[in-house]
DNA sequence: AACGCGCATGTAATATCATAACGTTCCGGG
DNA sequence: CCCGGAACGTTATGATATTACATGCGCGTT
């Protein structure tokens, strides 16, 4: 289920995780009535190889080594799609995309970002997301997208500089 | 005091808003032991001129016009040690920066971006920030810095597109 | 006064991230 | 079969950001 928001910052049965990701991604398009493309799910398994988020060029490279096209739209737009099929997050603090480990859910993501090992993180969000809501409401303001990241130590890293 | 948060959606005394920014920030710099040498101070000033947020490369310009250098590293320069002082922010979203409403404050800010009119306001984000906090700290993650930018429709254009 | 030091500034060059514009191919519906 | 749209590829360019190095200036020390 990747249930556990955490699961980026722990040892876990990657293969597992990453293999629920991609087939929940299939039936979400499946339903969507879009398509999964050789390129797009190539793009989409390199995002959930690591729980990093890689830099577009990153994927291009080995997009690239895997005899897809090697110029720079080739990886951003089979990037944009699965940002905009929510199978993916784009993490703006680094320039940079992430695979979503929830997807379908519908979901206010918080990026946690761990400073030193580069882990990202979605913890739930729907606390902050209220929270924000209620003060730009307060001014009139009406959200339409929002993006929350955080930077700091994640579990592991923080135990082992104390 | 610029105290209200919406200013920067409404008419108001913009002239005395950002003088009374720029008066905090030489105190502030005062306070801290650092200078806000003429670039600088020119920076912030551009910065304070509309409720938007300029790129790095918009500020250059205005400050190459102003007799200035014209590289890049003159702006980010500027950009940056004002963002260290707490006296501008930058925006990641639209990767630009925008001058800080209160500065002085310790504050989580939210920022809200307005899509139609591009201006960009500063909630208070302590309820944000506390339930960051919150969602963070139940796995275990120490937030060090966060950023919290939201897009939508502000009050103003709100009622415009109504 | 002369020196040395740190900081601020300036420049050139380059790295990194992202998009525009256009042609070709593939595939399903009429 | 043929058309039309979506996907993919390429070239070229634009936008954002940093590295590296030289110069000048203030200031405390000698």
């Amino acid at each position: 289920m990747t249930a556990d928001p955490s699961a980026a910052f722990h040892d876990h049965d990657h293969a597992a995780c990453a293999a629920t990701a991609l087939s929940r991604a299939e039936a979400i398009c499946a339903d969507a009535g879009v398509r999964l493309t050789p390129v797009r799910r190539r793009a989409l398994e390199i995002l959930l190889e690591e729980h990093r988020a890689l830099g577009a060029y990153d994927v291009l490279e080995k997009l690239a080594a895997d005899g897809f096209g090697k110029q720079p739209p080739v990886a951003y737009r089979a990037l944009d799609f699965l940002v905009e099929q929510g199978l993916a997050h784009r993490i703006r603090r680094l320039n940079a995309f992430t695979a979503c480990t929830t997807p379908g859910d519908a979901h206010a993501p918080v990026f946690l970002i761990c400073s030193t090992c580069d882990a990202v993180a979605e913890a739930p969000g729907a606390a902050v997301r209220d929270a924000l809501d209620g003060a730009a409401e307060s001014i009139g303001f009406a959200v339409t997208r929002a993006s929350v990241e955080a930077v700091g130590l994640c579990p592991a890293c923080r135990e082992a500089t104390s």
